[in-house]
DNA sequence: CGATCTGTTGACACTGCTCAATAGGAGTGG
DNA sequence: CCACTCCTATTGAGCAGTGTCAACAGATCG
């Protein structure tokens, strides 16, 4: 059966949402996260390995992630394609897509997931309305700027060992700010994906997780990681 | 003299300015052309090696590029600073600023320039109130993201050779933009400069220009550039 | 017109890539 | 539940593209 996209249609209920704090809701009082609410589409599903929407697409929604994780891949006329960014439960995606009307980018889920559906018109009616959600609105466009400098400066400057430990200290860092333990998780994305979105191969990945582990700094067990000693990896 | 910033006083006048249609005004009609002039503050020239803003400084105003061109440095706690752009007349610098209220990197000037002070919380206040100004903001958000992103594909998959050829391909596209020659035109900026915000060394941009000079794709002298084969420099 | 900054070119070293072989894990179907 | 396959990860060896260091030339600016 061809279906539609699966859209739950149960309220959105930002109020009681888990990463409300970290979301678009953040800094919003009750009755302006109602309203931000009611323009929220409603859920969609994605299961792991499918696109929640692909390169060319109209744009016509932002997605916050509720649930799982997303890699955005961004694919040249020639040559490789590359990992622009790893998204997990409290960030937004579709942002690229603005200024063309249309993604840039894929959006992949890094396993099963559901985001919020929030069209982009209604969002912006809303924000014409709620000064502190077009301002939300306003500062997570430039953290997403910020963030791909770092991600330039990270390219453009490193060895693959600061490169590797920077990822490590990034989703360690994720990890904390969400309630969940930053020396012990399990990476979702594969080797591959980690090299790709590094601008290094996946053998050098790999290397460098052995010799970290070698020198005592974390544990590695395939997905599975256990940073030891998170001053020495920032020293890299 | 400790003098206050240089701040033009008579009013910035969009409606004629030559970069309108690149610019924040873009796609306004002519009386929302007229509100937007009404909140720009004023211009401000910026002289050659001095810095617009500085990373930390408190962010209060985006400022749009009226004559002459920057470069954005990013300086990390450790290690070298890096550019992570350039920007000419018509271009619009320091949305970086908005997520924590402070720049977020240094905007140096590559020669004696002029910007638009546009004060941010007027300009958000007028977006609430003029849809087509409001799309174009966020426009302008969603462009720097999809440019940066396109930097982390150069920065993390391609050659040094590839490197260098997209570098010169978009000056060139930009000039053309602008109505100037896109085949010949002067660099501003040192080839130190281009290393960094290319991720080689000054010496690998020198020897690729060179080549390239070689295999009659260009030809270089200084900061002067003449393209003789775009179709052979994208083949790159 | 000297001092300093910027650009060019060469020689050599080293990081990280390529190619290759092997092992471990996850999912599938009998 | 096992056997099979495919995907992912690990590790090694050799090489190539760039970085590093150095010398010099050419611009630019006071």
């Amino acid at each position: 059966m061809p279906a539609a996209p699966a859209l739950g249609h149960g309220r959105a209920r930002c109020t009681t949402c888990m990463m409300r704090n970290i979301c678009m809701a953040a800094s919003l009082e009750a009755g302006e996260m109602a309203r931000l609410d009611s323009v929220v589409q409603g859920w969609r599903s994605v299961r792991q390995g499918e696109r929640l929407y692909r390169a060319g697409d109209p744009f016509r929604s932002l997605y916050a992630v509720r649930a799982g994780s997303f890699k955005t891949v961004v694919a040249p006329e020639r040559g490789k394609e590359t990992i622009s960014g790893f998204y997990m439960a409290g960030d937004s995606i579709g942002m690229d897509g603005v200024c063309k009307e249309t993604h840039n980018c894929d959006a992949i889920a890094l396993e099963d997931s559901v985001v919020c559906v929030i069209p982009f018109h209604l969002l912006e009616a809303l924000c014409r309305e709620i000064k502190p959600l077009q301002r939300q609105l306003h500062k997570m466009f430039s953290a997403e700027i910020v963030r791909e400098s770092r991600q330039m400066m990270l390219l453009g400057n490193m060895s693959a060992e600061q490169r590797v430990a920077a990822f490590l200290l990034n989703v360690s860092a994720r990890y904390r700010e969400r309630g969940y333990s930053a020396t012990s998780f399990v990476l979702r994305m594969t080797r591959e994906d980690i090299g790709s979105f590094l601008g290094v191969t996946l053998e050098t990945v790999s290397r460098t997780l052995s010799k970290f582990q070698q020198e005592g700094l974390l544990t590695v067990q395939g997905k599975t990681i256990e940073l030891l000693n998170l001053d020495a990896l920032d020293a890299r």
